[in-house]
DNA sequence: GTGAAAGCGCTAACAT
DNA sequence: ATGTTAGCGCTTTCAC
């Protein structure tokens, strides 16, 4: 058939009201399902959308109620290069991003919202990112902050907009957000080891200034004590391989015949196993190693990984309708869901 | 100071028009830059906007202008589950998406234009798609396709919207794309092991349907034939770790002495060094490996992996552009733009 | 160079 | 239950 010649102008409310014989307030009750409405009249119309292949206007739509469908979803995180550098960062190529998108996506495509990505590295993206939202270009935000002092968060809560975080606020605001216990995480990690005999168990931390990490730590620390080890040497490290790497490269040097690591991420981890065998250890035979996060590396690893799940893809969806809930009643009050961690038992502990 | 109590509505045209003493045209023209403005009224202007923290409505100025200023970046998969499931796929989590993301993010953010991100998986979510395009919900859109006998890209091409994909499509389509010289990067890893003098060499192939696993088989095969091998044993399997481990187990069944190996991907490369550690082959002095992608996980291969380098992100980037350009001159012929993969030497061969 | 006025396509009172 | 009407906030001829 085809869309016949020239421009072709998509076809209005209008339009279709005149095929149908009704008027365009009818045709936009059937449109948007609107009870009233008489079942002959109804089919006329819809035969007549059919007929035109009519697509409604969300552009109108939205100049005049308001709403756009579309949630912004926010990655925050300090400008790499102090110059404007065109290329994005390390975020997206972390398996956790995905895993995130994945379980936004999810929750939002069954109800037709879609998610704007918004890089935001600097105060003029921050400022942007804001008046968007307090326009309504986007009716809501979900952040991904990877930035201790991120002042975004405490900015959102303060425009009042629909806003939640993935992962606590590293700075309190009134935000929701969902998280897991990350404490009680790193405790299932120390029982892990301390039921394997470990004697001489450290730590590989993740940097310390971020909130995640230094529950991690804490959580394990704690218990630790209670088991009897009393001190956790723990050496810090950025949450990735490398960082993993040298943290692990420092502990050893420092006590050689360890026993038992904690890792504060399934990256970490990997990196430690890699200086573990590098330095002649085996794993789990000379020293047990537990990671935290279950990403999709902790398979890659040899031996696989023993670790802490945290089930990211149905936080991010809890993120989503937290969001939307908020969207829907924007005077609900600030929640937060904070999830279940589980020890998943591979062969590394 | 406070944006004051109520519903604080954003202030219009009209009202900085007002606080300015001019008319809406002219605040208009001063927003978006028109040259012909008096200076002095323009500063007046400007202040106005300053003052009132005017910010232009997107709705309103894409209903008359018919653009919006977002993309789709669209990602289509054929469903897993028959059954609509809500927790999106597989795709998410490999490294690829998050380079492609931040690539195409690198691009669009200077210009002011965000992603909008849209899961296709069935036919009515095309449709959708197909929609949102015709009636200018979205400008243009940038499709990662992982389905060989995907009809979107066709649909898109014939719909005359703006459309880019990554990846030549798997259907021939009259559509603008980025790609990476598939064949060539094949024959770059095949000179690579001839030179380390491997003689029995295998491959493991990626998913025959797939027009990028069949070229770098192709270019593989003929590089080798040239060589003087002119079989070369080969095992399918998905692009994954498993489906590597997998193949690698099947050709070291039949061909227990073979001495270098291409997979199709890091990933299945990853598994493939697995298989071979399992077997008691050691790599690179019992058997060589060479990967494809340089992705994130070659270096955290053990030993790491010696891999065809592809550049996603520029492809992206690249891909992005193509995209701004078709959209601004509708009427410009599809191009392709493919790119030159490099050898990067590590560990394992 | 600037303003007046006409819509872009839609929804939401209000009237009928 | 349906039609009429008045905008939503903006850009863009068209006069001046």
């Amino acid at each position: 058939m085809g869309t016949g010649p020239g421009p072709a102008r998509r076809p209005t409310l209008e339009q279709v009201a005149k095929v149908a014989g009704v008027s365009r307030a009818t045709v936009s009750r059937v449109v948007n399902g609107v009870e009233s409405v008489d079942p002959g009249i109804r089919e006329a119309v819809e035969r007549a959308v059919a007929d035109t292949g009519y697509v409604p206007n969300r552009a109108a739509r939205s100049l005049v109620t308001g709403r756009t469908g579309t949630i912004g979803l926010v990655v925050s995180e300090p400008r790499a290069e102090p110059a404007g550098g065109p290329p994005a960062s390390q975020v997206y190529a972390d398996p956790f991003f995905g895993r995130i998108v994945a379980g936004v996506l999810g929750e939002l495509a069954p109800r037709r919202v879609h998610p704007l990505l918004i890089h935001v590295d600097s105060a003029p993206a921050r400022d942007e990112l804001l008046a968007r939202l307090g326009q309504g270009d986007v009716d809501g935000v979900a952040l991904v902050s990877v930035w201790p002092d991120d002042p975004l968060p405490r900015l959102l809560a303060a425009s009042g907009a629909p806003a939640v975080m993935f992962t606590r606020p590293g700075q309190p605001a009134a935000l929701s957000y969902v998280d897991v216990a990350h404490q009680q995480g790193a405790e299932l990690a120390a029982a892990r080891l301390i039921a394997r005999d470990c004697r001489r168990v450290v730590a590989v931390a993740g940097p310390a200034d971020l909130p995640a990490a230094r529950d991690r730590m804490d959580g394990f620390r704690a218990a630790m004590g209670r088991s009897g080890q009393l001190s956790v040497p723990s050496a810090e490290g950025a949450f990735s391989l490398a960082g993993g790497q040298q943290a692990m490269a420092r502990l050893l040097a420092g006590i050689p015949d360890l026993d038992g690591v904690f890792a504060a991420s399934d990256l970490m981890a990997q990196g430690a196993l890699i200086t573990l065998a590098d330095h002649g250890h085996l794993v789990p035979g000379d020293v047990a190693v537990v990671g935290f996060d279950d990403s999709s590396v902790a398979i890659a690893c040899r031996p696989p990984l023993t670790t802490i799940r945290q089930p990211v893809e149905e936080m991010a969806a809890e993120m989503a309708r937290l969001l939307l809930a908020r969207i829907d009643d924007p005077d609900q009050p600030p929640r937060s869901v904070i999830f279940e961690p589980a020890l998943v038992v591979r062969g590394s502990a």
